[in-house]
RNA sequence: UGUGGGGUAGAGCAGUUGGUAGCUCGUCGGGCUCAUAACCCGGAGGUCACAGGUUCGAGUCCUGUCCCCGCUACCA
C-alpha cells in the first residue's frame, strides 16, 4: 500500500485541567487506538504516542482558584487521565506529559534552533499589566467599555454587542479580568513565527500533494493560506511554562501551542533513545489524529516549526473529527455536560468495549454526532449481543451439546460453505480498505458483519434439523461455525481489544496474526474448548436511567449555578443616580438591523416623544412579537451611531448568569412617559 | 463579522469522478427454535434544508437564502 517503514501515531494531546470525556475519546483516543493496533497486529514497526498537555493560561488560573499550584492541578488530572486511558485499553506506547524535563529540555532545543537560524521575528510592543497579578493580560483577560457602542463587558480583542473588532488599548476604562483592577501598560519583547514567509511552500505542501486529506482538515488549510498568514507569537508573559530559552528573556515562556505538539517528539525520546529514526527518517509516516478545533495547529504551525527546523519528517495524515454531543447538548467540562472516562469505568466495569464499540459506530467522522444513553443501550444490547455475542454463543453451545466441547472434523464442502467463507475473506479486504483510508466507522461495520455472516450460515444450514437425519454433514457445519468465530478473534482485536482476549480464552486459542484473517483452518479438529460462557450482557433500562438522572441532576445543578448573582459594584451618590431619567415608554415599531446578528431597531413611544433605540438583544426576541411591550428606557444617555443608525438612549434589560433578557417592564400598564425612581 | 464543515426514512449515519437513493437500529408481516424473547427472510416508511440555474439526467456541479457546529476568540 505505501512505501513506508514504520508508522508514528501521535494522538492529540489532553488539556490537563480536567478528566477525560467520551468527547475526546470518540474524536481522537478510540480511532487512533484502533488504527495502531491494526497496525501491530499486522506486524507492522508503530509508535503510539499520548501525553497530558500541561501549560498554558487556563491552568495558572484554575490553580489560583483551588489555592494550589499549577503543578498541584497537572499532577493530578494527569494521573487520573493516564490510569483511565490505561484501564480503558488506550494502548499507548508512551503517555507523557509537557512538565516533564525530558519535554522542557526538547523544546527549548527546537526553540534555540530557530532561533539561532533567525527563524523568528522579535518584536517589542506595549502590552497590558496587572500589578497586583504580576503578569501581562492576554486580551481575552481585559474587559473594558466598548468605545463604539459604550458595551460595558466588551473584551479587549472585540465587541460581542457591536461586534466590532478592538484593540486591548481603545476600551474606555480597561480592567483586569484576574484582578478587576485597572491594569498599566508596560513594554515587552516577544518572538514571532514568521508563518506568512511560508505561505507558498504550505500551498504546495497541504494544496498540491495532499488533496486526499478529509475535506474539513482542508478545506480549512486552504481558508488559512488563502486568506493570508500572518506572523504569530510563540512566547507570553507568564511563570507557567517551558522558559524561554534565551537571554533577557526572563519571565516569559513558551506559548501553549508552540510547547505543545513538541510534547510529541519529547514523548518519543521518553520511548526510546533511537526517537530519531520516527522523527527524521523520511521512510517514517506520521499520522496526527486530533479534532477539528486543533487543525491549524497541526497542520500548518507544527509543520511550519518542524520545517523551519529543518530535520523532522511532516505529517503524512491528520485525520481530524469533528465533535460528540452529547444528549443534544455540546459537551462542557466546565458545565459538567460530560460522561468522564473514570466515572464510565466504575459505572459499568468490564464493558470498556462497549464504550469502544459505540464511540466508533457513532464516531463524528464527517459532521457532528450526538450520544445518548439511549442510543449507547440499543448498540449493545441489539448490536453487540444479539448479533456478536448471540452467534459465538450459538456456536459454542452446538459444539457442547453435540461434541461435548471437542472440535469436529470437517468434510467435504459445499458451494455454499465455500462461498460463506469466501465472503470472510471479502469482507476482510473491506476493512483494511476502509482502515487505511481512516473510515473506522465502516471498518466497524464489515467487521460485524462477519458475525452476522455466522449467525445467518447457521440460519441457512439449521445443523440443529440436520442432526436427525445426516449428522456427519452437521460435524462440517459446526466445524465452520468455529472457523468464523475464531475469525472474529482476529477482525475485532484493533476495535473490541477485551472481547477478544475473552473469547480466545473461551475458544483456548493464542492470539492470531491480521494476515490469518480468513483463514478456514484456524481451529483445528480434536481442539478442546470452553464450556459456554455469554460474551456480552444485556444491560437494563435501570442502568440507562441511572446515568440520565446523572445528567438531569447535572442540568439542575448548572441552573442553580446560574442563579448565582453577581458582587454589589461601589457606592454611588444620590446625584449619580438622580442624574438619570428613566422612563417607561411602548415599543410601536420593532425590526432586525441588516447584516447583524443581535441587534433589533426599536422606535418607542416614550411619553414625550417618539424614538429611535438600538438594542442587542434580536437573539432573544423577534420583532413582530415585541410590538406593545412596555418598557424602561434610560432616555437621557448620550445618542450613539450604532450600525449606521442614531440610538436616542438605552433599553433596561435583566440579566441571569445564562445570558437570558428579559424586558423590565411595570408590572401592571402605565402612562407611556412615566418616571422610573 | 469573516471563514471551514454539516443539514439525506421515526432515530443515528453512508453516498467515491453527476446515471434507478443505501446501511444499522426501530417498526410491521412471515419463517425458524440451536441461541441472551435471540436469529433468518420480506414489507412499509424519503418533495436528499429551501429557492433558482447548468445538463438528456443533479443528493452529487453553480448561485442565493435559512439553520447547526468549529475556527476567528488557546475546551476533542
Amino acid at each position: 500500500m505505501s512505501n513506508f517503514k514504520r508508522t508514528l501515531i501521535t494522538s492529540a494531546l489532553p488539556y490537563a485541567n480536567g478528566p477525560v470525556h467520551i468527547g475526546h475519546l470518540a474524536g481522537v483516543y478510540v480511532p487512533a487506538d484502533i488504527y495502531a493496533r491494526y497496525l501491530r497486529l499486522k506486524g507492522e514497526e508503530v509508535a503510539f504516542i499520548g501525553g497530558s498537555d500541561e501549560h498554558g493560561v487556563p491552568i495558572t488560573l484554575k490553580a489560583k482558584k483551588e489555592g494550589i499550584t499549577p503543578q498541584d492541578v497537572v499532577d493530578k488530572y494527569h494521573a487520573m487521565i493516564r490510569d483511565s486511558f490505561e484501564k480503558f485499553g488506550v494502548s499507548f506506547d508512551v503517555y507523557s506529559r509537557t512538565s516533564a524535563k525530558i519535554h522542557h529540555q526538547t523544546a527549548s532545543e527546537i526553540f534555540k534552533t530557530l532561533h539561532d537560524k533567525g527563524a523568528f521575528i522579535e518584536q517589542t510592543s506595549e502590552q497590558f499589566f496587572d500589578v497586583e497579578a504580576n503578569q501581562f493580560l492576554a486580551d481575552r483577560y481585559i474587559t473594558g467599555t466598548c468605545p463604539k457602542c459604550n458595551y460595558e463587558k466588551a473584551y479587549g480583542d472585540q465587541c460581542e454587542s457591536c461586534g466590532s473588532t478592538l484593540n486591548a488599548t481603545d476600551l474606555i476604562d480597561p480592567k483586569s479580568v484576574l484582578s478587576g483592577n485597572k491594569p498599566v501598560m508596560k513594554e515587552t519583547r516577544h518572538w514571532f513565527l514568521p508563518l506568512d514567509q511560508y505561505e507558498p511552500w504550505l500551498r504546495e505542501w497541504i494544496l498540491d500533494t495532499h488533496k486526499e486529506w478529509k475535506p474539513n482538515v482542508y478545506g480549512q488549510c486552504k481558508s488559512w493560506i488563502d486568506g493570508g498568514l500572518n506572523p504569530r507569537a510563540v512566547t507570553r508573559d507568564l511563570d507557567w511554562g517551558v522558559p524561554v530559552p534565551i537571554e533577557g528573556a526572563e519571565g516569559k515562556v513558551l506559548y501553549v501551542w508552540f510547547d505543545a505538539p513538541i510534547g510529541y517528539i519529547s514523548a518519543t525520546k521518553e520511548l526510546t533513545p533511537d526517537w530519531e529514526k520516527w522523527w527524521k527518517d523520511p521512510e517514517t509516516k506520521m499520522v496526527h489524529f486530533i479534532g477539528k478545533d486543533n487543525i491549524v495547529f497541526h497542520c500548518i504551525i507544527f509543520p511550519v516549526i518542524l520545517k523551519a527546523e529543518g530535520s523532522y519528517i511532516l505529517p503524512d495524515n491528520v485525520p481530524a473529527n469533528e465533535f460528540l454531543n452529547l444528549e443534544g447538548d455540546k459537551i462542557s467540562t466546565s458545565r459538567n455536560w460530560a460522561v468522564w472516562l473514570h466515572e464510565y469505568l466504575l459505572d459499568f466495569p468490564g464493558k470498556e468495549d462497549v464504550l469502544r464499540y459505540v464511540l466508533c459506530a457513532n464516531a463524528p467522522e464527517t459532521k457532528d454526532n450526538d450520544f445518548t444513553w439511549k442510543d449507547f443501550q440499543t448498540r449493545n444490547n441489539s448490536e453487540l449481543v444479539a448479533i456478536f455475542g448471540n452467534f459465538v454463543n450459538r456456536a459454542l453451545v452446538l459444539t457442547d451439546k453435540y461434541y461435548n466441547c471437542v472440535i469436529p472434523m470437517a468434510g467435504e464442502l459445499t458451494e455454499y460453505d465455500k462461498t460463506t467463507l469466501y465472503e470472510i475473506t471479502n469482507l476482510k479486504v473491506e476493512v483494511e480498505k476502509s482502515l487505511e483510508t481512516y473510515h473506522f466507522r465502516e471498518a466497524l461495520k464489515n467487521a460485524m458483519e462477519i458475525a452476522r455472516l455466522g449467525n445467518k450460515y447457521l440460519a441457512d444450514m439449521e445443523p440443529w434439523k440436520v442432526v436427525k437425519t445426516d449428522p456427519e454433514r452437521v460435524k462440517t457445519i459446526i466445524n465452520i461455525a468455529l472457523q468464523i468465530t475464531a475469525n472474529l478473534t482476529i477482525v475485532f482485536e484493533p476495535f473490541l481489544p477485551f472481547t477478544t482476549q475473552k473469547l480466545r480464552g473461551f475458544l483456548n486459542l493464542a492470539k492470531f496474526e491480521w494476515q490469518e484473517l480468513g483463514r478456514t483452518d484456524l481451529i483445528m479438529p480434536g481442539h478442546v474448548i470452553n464450556t459456554p460462557v455469554l460474551l456480552f450482557d444485556l444491560i437494563d433500562d435501570e442502568a440507562i436511567q441511572a446515568q440520565v438522572d446523572k445528567l438531569l441532576a447535572t442540568k439542575k445543578a448548572n441552573e442553580l449555578e446560574e442563579l448565582k448573582v453577581n458582587p454589589v459594584k461601589e457606592n454611588i451618590e444620590y446625584e449619580d443616580f438622580a442624574k438619570m431619567d428613566i422612563r417607561i415608554g411602548t415599543i410601536i415599531a420593532a425590526e432586525k438591523v441588516a447584516k447583524t446578528k443581535k441587534l433589533l431597531k426599536l422606535t418607542i413611544d416614550t411619553g414625550v416623544d417618539k424614538r429611535t433605540v438600538v438594542s442587542g438583544i434580536a437573539e432573544y426576541f423577534e420583532p413582530e412579537k415585541i410590538i406593545g411591550q412596555q418598557v424602561s428606557i434610560l432616555m437621557n444617555l448620550s445618542p450613539k451611531i450604532l450600525k449606521g443608525i442614531e440610538s436616542q438612549g438605552m433599553i433596561l434589560m435583566a440579566e441571569d448568569g445564562n445570558g437570558s433578557l428579559v424586558f423590565v417592564t411595570p408590572a401592571t400598564t402605565i402612562k407611556a412617559g412615566s418616571e422610573v425612581r
